[in-house]
DNA sequence: TTTAAAACCATAAAATACCATAATTTAATT
DNA sequence: AATTAAATTATGGTATTTTATGGTTTTAAA
């Protein structure tokens, strides 16, 4: 699976359908679940996406953690039970349910965000805040943190 | 992936097409990715430059820190969302997306200079001024620096 | 039978592939 | 070292494909 890389806006029509960016859809290709899984982010006002190949990836790292850990399976029990698996119509269209549009205020627009090995799904305009304010976050507070 | 070594000016067209340098081809050359990973710089008016396969170290670095570091989160946050990959055309061009012209004030004509491991796209004259600039720091403040 | 969901069809705009040529660099030959 | 030939690289323009988005019809479910 390649990353999810950059940014994308795209619109909601009458019936909530809406393009997954070619790119995010071209990330997932070659698996066997065509379509992505989406789940409200437990720490912003947006929605947590991923493939169905990471999740089941998910699944094996808590199995293995498991018992000993009982933060974590309360996390993973969240996050398994919250999580809607959608599969791509053939213009690689998805509906995103209504409470993940209400958790993210979401209405007739929406930003793709890529995250790596994962993405989120965001209100345009919320979204620009936040990233506002993490690039002055970034420049004032850590004006030397490098990873480059 | 061999360095990014020497700079080199390019002509864009007007559909905002540009050669990659053949020598900055050659060293990402034998990747999956058959291009470069273009994103703003947070700190200088110009483009950074990466090939993928830095790009999925990184997503496979800030995946094991995972929630430990939220400035670094922050970071690669902000490096994923904006991160545009860019795949070489036959001729060895890519396009590069306006906002990321924009934010290096670049119009006609642009300058890849090699950083190493990756690399930056800068407008030349503007380039050349902080070139100066930085030769004439290294000079009068830090006279006696020296790592080689 | 009313509603909702899925499949189907159509199109404008944007992105990408394709073809042709000019300029430059490298190699070969004198 | 100079000249020519070959190969690579940069650049310009056009054609084709992909993508996002809107609408309609069919199927399934409540």
């Amino acid at each position: 699976m390649s990353l999810f890389l950059s940014s994308y806006e795209n619109r909601l029509d009458t019936k909530g359908r809406i393009s997954v960016p070619a790119s995010f859809r071209a990330s997932v290709a070659n698996e066997r679940f065509s379509g992505v899984v989406l789940y409200r982010s437990f720490t912003h006002n947006c929605i947590e996406g991923l493939s169905m190949s990471r999740m089941e990836q998910l699944a094996a790292a808590t199995d293995k953690m498991g018992v000993f850990d009982s933060d974590l399976d309360d996390l993973s029990a969240m996050l398994f039970a919250d999580a809607r698996p959608l599969i791509f119509d053939v213009t690689g269209r998805i509906v995103i349910p209504d409470d993940l549009l209400k958790h993210a205020g979401i209405t007739d627009k929406a930003i793709f965000v890529g995250r790596g090995n994962s993405f989120q799904i965001w209100n345009p305009d919320a979204f620009k805040k936040v990233q506002e304010k993490s690039l002055d976050n970034l420049r004032t507070v850590r004006p030397n943190l490098t990873i480059l």
